[in-house]
DNA sequence: CGCTCGGTTGATGCACATCAAAGGCTGTGG
DNA sequence: CCACAGCCTTTGATGTGCATCAACCGAGCG
């Protein structure tokens, strides 16, 4: 647990990412000084909101969900994080921050969890980096306010927009693919309902033949219709 | 209209606000060269959603709501800006930016136009300045948030939590006021609820004490009692 | 083998939206 | 100066989308 960045092979992991284009071995090292590789299985807790946040994420490899407790018990789900993502950036800068949200793995994930200071005294003295989080930063905050925008709109809608948002951050071949495993339950969680209303909602454009969700995997089979469907927004 | 902004005592102005302080007038100029001040009325839009963004705002003086069009014609709030905000300033350093929201003058306001070239040349070489604008974005971020954290609650839950966030921002005295003139009908578009619902939930709270509502100014007379019918969210 | 977890389906109820009608207030033009 | 239009507010009557409750099934798993 305690093997260097290095050894693992982990720098050479990073230079794969957009984040890091461009930057050389050494700097990458410099920048995840002190970091570690944490390796979680499914539904295990990544951070708790609350918690003072010491340190802020890097998302490898599979995908993390954001949540922020509500009254009854229930989760909300803020966003999902996949790999490339990083979590926390935002209040690495404030004095003393914690966590607004916890962060749960969906299946087996692996994150880079780098200290908070590496973020004050070196990531922010990189102009490009800062360039390139806000960027990050820019794409949820619109994911944020159309989602916002669609407060009106019917349960539809919503779920058709968070099934396209998911599938195109992997615009691999031609049948849109969520690259996530995603259950009713979260996807309700997202958006605001139940998991009952979702599941009508899925089976029936399973039935029409809009989406197919093999165990776990969901597919978009009919892009045009689903978009259709969210009230041509977007 | 074509006056400097130096003869206008904008500096002055500007150097009040927490963003530019322990700045300097010289670089306070630099910073909004070739800016204006943009004066607006009740209901005048100050850019339009779609618009290509050849400019950002620093809002001076007023209120400004950002909202998104949506299906039907009804527009959702985004945002409410009050003086000290900087709004659109997260795309300026996208490729070819276009506001995703419309600005719109709520009362008599003013803002200072600057362009985009200033952000990518200046203001993005002041790590301070970069570093406070996140702060303001962490807010609008935590807001956002805490909005979607909601979507289950009843209707009164979102209100209750708008009038505290939006009253916390001027900790006047002892009775928090809402600094903005506010119709049932925007705090409707904001929560995503009918001018109805809204009334019927005002009045209620006006009944019972819990807010006064005099022509066009919100108070909160028992901050206590708003807060619990957040849910004790918070 | 019993357990938990994800999915599914139908019956019932409620929190809101929607519709309808009306009064006050402001500005605007004849 | 009055009439008219537009905006904001209010109240009541009616409708509905979705939550909630309850029950059941299949699959993985310790």
């Amino acid at each position: 647990m305690k093997k260097s960045i290095r050894e693992l092979g982990v720098i050479t992991e990073l230079r794969g990412f957009a984040l890091f284009n461009g930057f050389e071995d050494p700097e990458i090292e410099e920048l995840c000084n002190d970091s570690q590789v944490v390796v979680t299985n499914h539904k295990k807790e990544l951070f708790k909101a609350g918690e003072k946040a010491l340190n802020f994420f890097f998302v490898l490899n599979g995908a993390y969900k954001l949540t922020k407790p509500a009254m009854n018990g229930e989760d909300t789900i803020i966003n999902f994080s996949s790999p490339g993502d990083v979590i926390a950036a935002l209040i690495m800068p404030l004095p003393d921050p914690a966590f607004p949200i916890s962060g749960i793995s969906m299946g087996p994930s692996r994150a880079l969890k780098i200290p908070r200071y590496n973020y004050l005294n070196i990531w922010n003295r990189h102009p490009d980096l800062v360039s390139r989080i806000q960027g990050l930063l820019s794409t949820r905050m619109a994911s944020l306010q159309q989602q916002k925008a669609l407060t009106k709109s019917p349960l539809q809608a919503k779920v058709a927009s968070l099934l396209i948002e998911l599938a195109d951050r992997q615009p691999s071949s031609e049948q849109p693919t969520i690259p996530i495993p995603l259950t009713r339950k979260e996807i309700a969680d997202s958006v605001g309902a139940s998991v009952e209303s979702i599941i009508r909602i899925m089976s029936d454009w399973a039935k029409k033949g809009y989406v197919s969700t093999n165990e776990k995997q969901i597919t978009i089979l009919q892009t045009a219709k689903v978009i259709e469907l969210m009230g041509s927004e977007f």
